[in-house]
DNA sequence: CATTGGACTTGGCACTATCCAA
DNA sequence: TTGGATAGTGCCAAGTCCAATG
C-alpha cells in the first residue's frame, strides 16, 4: 500500500529518540539538498507520472423561461441569452448589501455592457431603470424549490454529485490514486472581492477549454476536452504539481488545480514546514541578538530591517508585500505606513507603546497597543520623522531585501516561518501549562481550545460574530438555569431519601438513596460540562479557531498531547483534518515536544 | 536593482449536511 | 417527524515567496 510506503519512510526519518539531533540532520540535509546538483533535481521534480480526467466544467447556462421578464424604463425587454446570464448574476444578488454600492454597480455596468449586443447596449444606458425584480423573484423561488425536495429527489442529487467526485476527483501521480483539491472549475458570476475592493461587481468570465492548459505525463492517457473544443496547451511539466491552470480574467492571474491536503504530495510538503520552523526555534536566540543590535546601526535601512523583523517576530505579522492599487488597501509589516501607527510615550501605566491600527489581510482589522524595547521606540520615532502619514514607515526596506536577510541568518527561513513558529511555540506553551492532573475530557479539551485560541489571537485571527450568537449563548443560559433547577430538585430528594432511610431502614430505602445521590452527582456533572461550553463559547465568539489549526500548528503537538492524556483524537481533529494530518497521527508518540 | 510572472499557502465566509430536542 | 442549531465543507480571494527578465 501507497500509505505503508510513506509511513515507514516518514518514521524511519523522523521518530529518532533525539529530536535535536534530527533538527540537526534535517538542517544538514536541507541545506546540501539546495545546493547539490543531484539533490537539486530530486528538490524540483514533483512527480514522474501523473494521470486525470481533467476538470469538471460547470453546466451551460439555461435560458429563463419566457414569462420571466427583464425591464428597462417600464417596458419588457428579452435580452440576448449572454447578457441575460450576466443579468442573472446581478439579479441573484440584489439582497446584498453591496448591489448598493457605487463601484460594484459602475463596475457591473460596463463589463455588462461591453458583451451586450449592438441593440442592447444603444437601448440600456442606465443601471437605475434597470428592474430585475422578475429574475431575483425566480431565483428566490428555484432555491425555495430545492430546499423543498423530497428526500428521494435529493438522494438521486447526492448520487450524481459522488459520480462526479469519482469520475474527476481523484488523479493518478506515480501510479497511487489521490484526491484533488478543487476538480471543478469555478463557475462565471460577479466578482466580489473583500473589503473596499476597486473591483467589485466586475464580470468573472465562463472559462473555456480553450482557456485551460492541462498539465500531465506524457505517456499518460490525456484527458479529452469537452466535444467540439480544444484545450489551450497540453504540458508535461513535473517540476510543478498543478494539473490544470487558467487566467482568470479579473486580475489576470493564473488559478491552478491542485491536490487535496490529505494527498502525500501536500502531506510531505507540510511536514517540511514545520521542520523548517522548528530549526527556527534553534537558531531563534541568535536572530534575536542579531536584531537588537540593528536598532543601533548607523545604517538606516538595517536599523529598520532590526525593527521590521522584532515585529514579525513579537506580533507574528505578515511580511507585507508591494500591492497595486488594483485591490483593496491592506498591508503587513513592510508596507505599514506611518498612519498605521500612534506612539505613546506613556499609555494606561506602560511605556513606550506602539497602538497598531490597520487592515490586514482580508481587510481584517489589527488593532494592537504594544509595549516595546525602549530602543524601538527611539526607532520609530526616527522613522516617522518628516514623513506625510502615507509615506511608507520603512521606507528603506522591502520584503524580499527582509527575507534575504533572514535567509543568510538560516537556510529556509523567510517571514511566514516566524508565524509558523510563533504559533506552534506558543500552542505548545499553553498546552504544558493548561493542562493538569485530574482533569476530565471535557476540561481538558476547553484547555486544548483556550491553547488554540491563544495562537488565533496572536495570528490575528478574527471572524464575525455568528449572526446567531446571542440567541444560541441565550439559549445555552437557558439550558444552565433549567439544569440548576433540577440540581435543586434531585438535591431535595436526595435530603427526604436520606431522611426517610433514617427514620426507616430498608433495602428499598437504602437502594433509593444511593439512586438519589447518584441523580446529584450526574446533574452536577452535565452542569459543568454546559458552563465549560459558555465559556468556550464566549470566548470564542470573535475568534476564528480553523486557520491556525489547519495551517500553523504543526499536528505533531495536538497528536502528541491525546496521547499523553489520553484524549481521542476524535476530539480535536475531525475526519478532514485526520486525513490531513495522517503523517503526524502516524509518527507522533506522547513524548514529541515542538 | 526593480518589475513581472508563476506557483504555492493562507484566509474568511456562505452554503450544506448532520444532529438533537421538541 | 421536524425545524433550528451546529459542525463541516467548498469556494475562491488574497496573501507569500521565488525566479526570470530587463
Amino acid at each position: 500500500m501507497y500509505w505503508r510506503t510513506y509511513r515507514a519512510r516518514s518514521s524511519r526519518v523522523c521518530c529518532t529518540g533525539n529530536e535535536n539531533m534530527f533538527a540537526f540532520h534535517f538542517a544538514i540535509y536541507l541545506y546540501f539538498s539546495g545546493t547539490w546538483e543531484e539533490g537539486k533535481s530530486s528538490d524540483t521534480q514533483k512527480w514522474s507520472s501523473l494521470e486525470h480526467k481533467g476538470p469538471y466544467f460547470p453546466p451551460e447556462y439555461e435560458p429563463l423561461p419566457d414569462n420571466i421578464c427583464f425591464n428597462y424604463d417600464g417596458q419588457p425587454v428579452k435580452l440576448s441569452p449572454v447578457t441575460e446570464e450576466i443579468a442573472t448574476f446581478y439579479a441573484k444578488m440584489l439582497d446584498h448589501e453591496y448591489t448598493s454600492k457605487e463601484v460594484f454597480q459602475n463596475n457591473f455596468f460596463c463589463d455588462w455592457r461591453e458583451e451586450m449586443t449592438k441593440e442592447e447596449r444603444k437601448l440600456i444606458k442606465t443601471l437605475s431603470k434597470c428592474d430585475f425584480s422578475q429574475i431575483h423573484k425566480y431565483f428566490v423561488e428555484k432555491s425555495e424549490e430545492r430546499k423543498n425536495m423530497t428526500k428521494e429527489e435529493k438522494q438521486v442529487l447526492k448520487e450524481e454529485a459522488s459520480r462526479l467526485m469519482e469520475e474527476y476527483g481523484y488523479c493518478l501521480l506515480d501510479g497511487h490514486r489521490e484526491k484533488i483539491g478543487n476538480f471543478k472549475l469555478e463557475p462565471p458570476g460577479l466578482f466580489r472581492g473583500r473589503g473596499e475592493h476597486p473591483k467589485m461587481g466586475k464580470l468573472k468570465k465562463r472559462i473555456q477549454p480553450e482557456d485551460v492548459t492541462i498539465n500531465c505525463s506524457q505517456d499518460s492517457k490525456i484527458p479529452a476536452p469537452p466535444a467540439g473544443h480544444r484545450w489551450k496547451r497540453v504540458q508535461h511539466d513535473n517540476t510543478v504539481t498543478w494539473l490544470a491552470s487558467w487566467l482568470e480574467n479579473i486580475h489576470g492571474r493564473p488559478k491552478y488545480i491542485m491536490l487535496n491536503p490529505s494527498s502525500k504530495l501536500k502531506g510531505e510538503k507540510d511536514w517540511q514546514k514545520y521542520e523548517t520552523a522548528r530549526r527556527l526555534k534553534m537558531k531563534v536566540d541568535s536572530i534575536r541578538k542579531q536584531y537588537r543590535r540593528d536598532w543601533t546601526s548607523r545604517e538606516m535601512k538595517i536599523r529598520q530591517r532590526g525593527v521590521a523583523i522584532y515585529f514579525i517576530d513579537k506580533l507574528a505579522l505578515r511580511a507585507g508585500n508591494e500591492k497595486d492599487d488594483e485591490s483593496a488597501d491592506t498591508v503587513g509589516c513592510c508596507s505599514l505606513r506611518v498612519e498605521h501607527i500612534t506612539l505613546h510615550r506613556r499609555l494606561d501605566a506602560q511605556e513606550h507603546v506602539v497602538e497598531f491600527d490597520f487592515l490586514g489581510k482580508d481587510s481584517i482589522r489589527y488593532y494592537n497597543k504594544v509595549p516595546v524595547e525602549k530602543q524601538v521606540f527611539k526607532n520609530l520615532k526616527l522613522f516617522i520623522k518628516h514623513k506625510d502619514p502615507e509615506d511608507d514607515l520603512f521606507d528603506r526596506i522591502t520584503t524580499v531585501k527582509l527575507n534575504k536577510t533572514l535567509n543568510e541568518s538560516m537556510p529556509g527561513l523567510t517571514a511566514k516561518v516566524f508565524r509558523t513558529f510563533n504559533a506552534s511555540t506558543t500552542l505548545q506553551d499553553q498546552l504544558n501549562k493548561l493542562t493538569t492532573g485530574g482533569m476530565t475530557v471535557e476540561e481538558k479539551i476547553l484547555s486544548y481550545n483556550r491553547a488554540n485560541r491563544a495562537v488565533a489571537i496572536l495570528c490575528n485571527h478574527q471572524r464575525a460574530a455568528p449572526k446567531t450568537f446571542e440567541r444560541s449563548m441565550q439559549l445555552l443560559q437557558e439550558k444552565i438555569q433549567k439544569k440548576k433547577e433540577q440540581i435543586e430538585e434531585a438535591k431535595k430528594e436526595l435530603k427526604e431519601a436520606k431522611k426517610a432511610h433514617k427514620d426507616a431502614p430498608s433495602d428499598k430505602s437504602k437502594k433509593l438513596l444511593e439512586k438519589k445521590e447518584k441523580a446529584v452527582q450526574r446533574l452536577g456533572e452535565q452542569l459543568k460540562k454546559l458552563q465549560l461550553q459558555e465559556t468556550d463559547r464566549e470566548e470564542n465568539k470573535v475568534i476564528a479557531l480553523g486557520t491556525s489549526k489547519l495551517n500553523y500548528l504543526d499536528p505533531r503537538i495536538s497528536v502528541a498531547w491525546c496521547k499523553k492524556h489520553q484524549v481521542p483524537i476524535e476530539k480535536i481533529y475531525n475526519k478532514t483534518q485526520r486525513d490531513k494530518f495522517a503523517w503526524a497521527i502516524d509518527m507522533t508518540d506522547e513524548n514529541f515536544q515542538f
